[in-house]
DNA sequence: GTGAAAGCGCTAACAT
DNA sequence: ATGTTAGCGCTTTCAC
């Protein structure tokens, strides 16, 4: 029923291995050869059956991203940048949504996704207690995120802790002092290295250089980092009678809710309160105000990551080199959440009056 | 290196196809021969080799979903839905980006996603006149929108007609009269079934309905559906001087957008202008002020696909049934954008101060 | 530069 | 209820 390399080989006069030859690029293959096993292809219409080849080969050319949630914006543009990059690698991505619960997390974790030669996994509930877990890990893995430092796994973050730190200090330097944060792990355990902890070092480390003291009540515990429960923040501090002139919201999605709250209670962005986010999902630049962020890098991040398991594939287990760290450069986009000026949008089509036709 | 199926077999002291069925939940295994081997796979570590099951039976337990490009929301939510749908099933899912252009989706039409069992195919580019290429598709095919009716695919969609005269009406039962459409599309051919035309002309039977007069000019030409171009759209409605009342947006990308340039120019929402979107959108609750929308039944249009899909995988090429077409229902969800009172937010989780410790 | 043969790990068909 | 055999389509030796 379907063509088999070995329809090509009789029908180009070859044999199997010269046809494989072709279909693989290999080198050492006459051009008259080469030419007539591509036509005979072409002629057949020729495909390599891929579950053969991974069988035989070992490797599927598929690799698998599994994360909290798609739905989530960030994990969507991240995906959308992880198959750009895979795509370019001549690699299929299988995509897994593993947030539900910790159990789903470790399963994934321990079983890896089906039928994929490695894994980017971003965790959302295993935490470095689970750091053990990842010696047992058989098959290529690139960690997304900072939940589980120090294990033996390659891993590409963001600058957390220095992103914060620039996002206050671009709110310090609009004259704000009384600057709350939006989206604190509610569960404080010492140790862990959650974004939200590491976000709010970066907070504090900003006030203290700046020499402002800091109060335990303009931060404000979050969980999980959806616009409802940034909007159900807002409200909470608002009617604390706390006052505030700046907040931080640990990512855009709160920042989104938290600019709801504040619309609603009549406060004026970015006159009464200046507000910015992280994250710089695309959201952000048509809310009204537009939101200001710190871009994490993430087609960065997606390259990086995909580089790094592609090599980890191909090195086999034979050169088990040391794990490595990459941190994607950030930026501050300022909108006028903070006080900048819109940015001009740009312009991806036509628009005007559709012609009749 | 891998433990094999074999491996289990003796240790368990049984044969290869003992393990085979156990394995597959095959019924007419001795329960204590089964619990033998079942304790053989845990000693082991036994897990099946994918593509060695996938090159024996033709079957490789991952399906392929093709969207234009899933960082837009809708994709992203649809993408969820079809993620979860899968593995209710016990399939995983491939995601192929196709939308950058033409080419691009006629190639993974051709082709399929490498390594699948089926594919769901939501096309931006492809129309009715590649309606042929549908034929020559060997491999189980769902299409997902209305680019392409006719052919000989199954076809899941929703009510794009029906959807957008609803919301014409709710925007009419508030008493507007002058409403424009934004996002129609700037190429009007005939004979086209985007999702852009099947609104508009929900648009204008509602307006045909009540006795309003339609006008072209109010008819405003968007392409593609993102927020910055639906922002230009409405500055060059305003800008044009003709009054308005209200705005359906034929998707919340572009209502968001609308929203934002109507917010800039001063103009009340809905006071001065009612507005309602399409797609309902997870971002829509969270604008200011908040987004009326049509509800397409994203979860129902997910599940009915994947459905779909596995029966045309299942029944293989031998019973070749009618193609079938499945439309979601839908329904209006009226916010604040058109006057209706903000939803109450759910709650998703705790806020409040952290707890030290 | 090309061919012949072996076998990756599994399941389907048939046998018992 | 379980075993035996064959072979899916490819790549990988190893010849030549």
């Amino acid at each position: 029923m379907s063509v088999t390399m070995r329809d090509v080989a009789l029908l180009a006069g070859v044999s199997n291995k010269t046809v494989s030859n072709v279909v693989n690029d290999h080198p050492h293959v006459h051009p008259t050869t080469r030419a007539r096993v591509q036509q005979a292809i072409a002629d057949l219409g020729y495909r390599p059956n891929l579950s053969a080849r991974g069988l035989r080969s070992g490797r599927t050319g598929v690799i698998g991203l599994a994360v909290p949630e798609l739905r989530q914006p960030y994990f969507a543009e991240l995906a959308d940048a992880v198959i750009a990059a895979a795509e370019r690698r001549h690699l299929s991505v299988i995509i897994g949504q593993a947030g539900a619960d910790r159990e789903h997390e470790m399963a994934v974790l321990t079983r890896g996704l089906r039928q994929t030669d490695g894994l980017l996994f971003s965790p959302e509930h295993l935490g470095t207690e689970d750091r053990g877990l990842l010696g047992d890990v058989e098959y290529p893995l690139v960690l997304l995120g900072e939940r589980i430092f120090g294990g033996p796994s390659d891993h590409v973050t963001m600058h957390n802790v220095e992103g914060a730190r620039a996002a206050v200090e671009h709110l310090l330097g609009l004259g704000r002092r009384r600057i709350a944060v939006v989206g604190a792990h509610p569960d404080r355990r010492t140790g862990q290295l959650r974004p939200s902890d590491l976000r709010v070092q970066g907070y504090r480390e900003a006030l203290d250089s700046a020499g402002v003291p800091q109060e335990r009540r303009l931060e404000r515990a979050v969980a999980p980092w959806h616009p409802e429960n940034g909007a159900d923040a807002m409200r909470e501090l608002l009617d604390s009678g706390l006052e505030f002139d700046g907040v931080l919201a640990l990512n855009d999605s709160l920042g989104i809710g938290v600019l709801r709250a504040l619309g609603k209670a009549g406060r004026r962005v970015p006159d009464d309160v200046a507000v910015i986010g992280f994250d710089n999902i695309a959201d952000g630049r048509f809310t009204t105000p537009s939101l200001s962020s710190v871009d994490p890098g993430r087609d960065e991040i997606a390259e990086t990551a995909v580089a790094m398991l592609v090599e980890r594939i191909e090195s086999g287990s034979g050169a088990p080199r040391a794990p490595r760290l990459h941190k994607a450069a950030f930026h501050i986009v300022a909108r006028e959440s903070t006080g900048g000026h819109d940015e001009e949008p740009l312009r991806h089509g036509a628009t005007g009056e559709p012609a009749e036709g």
